[in-house]
DNA sequence: AATATATAACTGTGATCACAGTAAATATAA
DNA sequence: TTATATTTACTGTGATCACAGTTATATATT
């Protein structure tokens, strides 16, 4: 039950971190889905925890806006309605926007190479219809762009509204993997940008990605 | 000690909510210095609580980046250095940037006799060199700006924001309340454009503002 | 007097329990 | 069968304790 991942998982010493940690990739891959709900001490036995560090962790990821947690009631996945999504990706479209721009202009060659390797791993998930690894995938893409901007601030609260259109995009997309792709030609064009230098394009371009997601819920 | 004001206070049942919403105030009002150490039980007893609520009221203002709390150290106030300090105002910019665009398209009479109030209040508030109502109705003037987007995500981003930028701008302004302020043309002017509707000026206006503090540390 | 060491007073963390509010399932009534 | 009560299971919340890591203080040692 426990995911084990080192890549996701942040240098803390105490236990909440970790619980905190591994529910944030849950929200990412999808094995969490909108609406559902979660329990303190269902996933204190899952974690065999006591109930403590998963109370923190919720308790955390309720304030992220990653979870809601209305007082005496189960902790749960928000079910966003379309125009919550719409307000999440606006933002998110803004700060991705501005990070892209930052990028622009002090990407380095071993970014482009790691970005297309990123792209590459998509690709590859996309055709076997791996679904979580698409996503974990995806979410680095998108995660190392914010880190580029040389912001810490910027990149949490970019990482954040990520996160919280994690369900929903997983959601989306786990039923759209056999169809043809979009993203692909969307991120090759963003990483062209980068590499250009091309700061207005770049911005452009990853302001359109973000909102991406929200096609797969129109048709 | 427990600070009573309803304006501040969400809707919670709760008691460390209540905790939680009255430490942002004081983080705003500058009662809670750059640097200050918080223990959980010191605060505890002046809150006659128990420990228990105190305790989720930090971890959440940890999350939200209003304070620091390395494991098994005490939390702290963060005493930003001029980097971190610009970081957070550069992000500040942009989302009340967005804010000031969009609430310059649907601003209504009722709004600008508010911001005019406030902005009334601050005037006041400087003459007689009381820092917290000052602070605090700086605090209101732009939260509800952020407000006025409609747009619940972009809001709270951008409060919180504003609150981790709180204990650095309250430092500054009590020790320039004597001096002439800079401010008030600086809000005349925003709420000016909001009135005609002008949203790139709005946006302009705002972007600059909310890097302002900046300046009272340059001299 | 200055440095190292040991002691004491703090710190958050996690476990465990009692409690009250919520939701679901069951039984009762029409 | 349907609607209404009642009970049962489940929820987060708060209190209290033991523990271990951290920081400051006092003590010894040079």
């Amino acid at each position: 039950m426990v995911t084990e991942n080192k890549q996701f998982m942040s240098s803390a010493l105490n236990l909440s971190s970790k619980v905190y940690a591994d529910l944030r990739l849950k929200l990412i891959t999808g094995e969490l889905k909108p609406g559902e709900t979660l329990s303190i001490r269902t996933l204190a036995e899952a974690y065999d925890h006591g109930s403590m560090p998963v109370r923190e962790a919720l308790r955390q990821l309720s304030t992220d806006g990653a979870l809601v947690g209305e007082a005496k009631k189960a902790y749960r996945v928000p079910d966003l309605s379309a125009k919550e999504a719409a307000k999440l990706f606006y933002v998110r479209a803004a700060l991705e926007g501005a990070s892209a721009e930052i990028a622009a202009k002090t990407v380095r060659p071993k970014d482009i190479n790691y970005l297309r390797q990123l792209s590459s791993k998509m690709d590859q998930a996309w055709n076997v219809i791996n679904a979580e690894k698409f996503l974990k995938n995806n979410f680095l893409f998108h995660s190392y762009i914010y880190s580029m901007a040389k912001n810490s601030v910027l990149e949490k609260m970019a990482e954040n509204l990520y996160i919280r259109t994690g369900p929903w995009l997983a959601k989306g997309i786990q039923d759209n993997l056999s169809k043809p792709n979009a993203w692909e030609a969307s991120h090759d064009g963003i990483i062209d940008a980068l590499a250009l230098g091309d700061s207005a394009e770049a911005r452009c371009l990853i302001e359109a990605d973000s909102g991406w997601g929200k096609q797969l819920y129109k048709d």
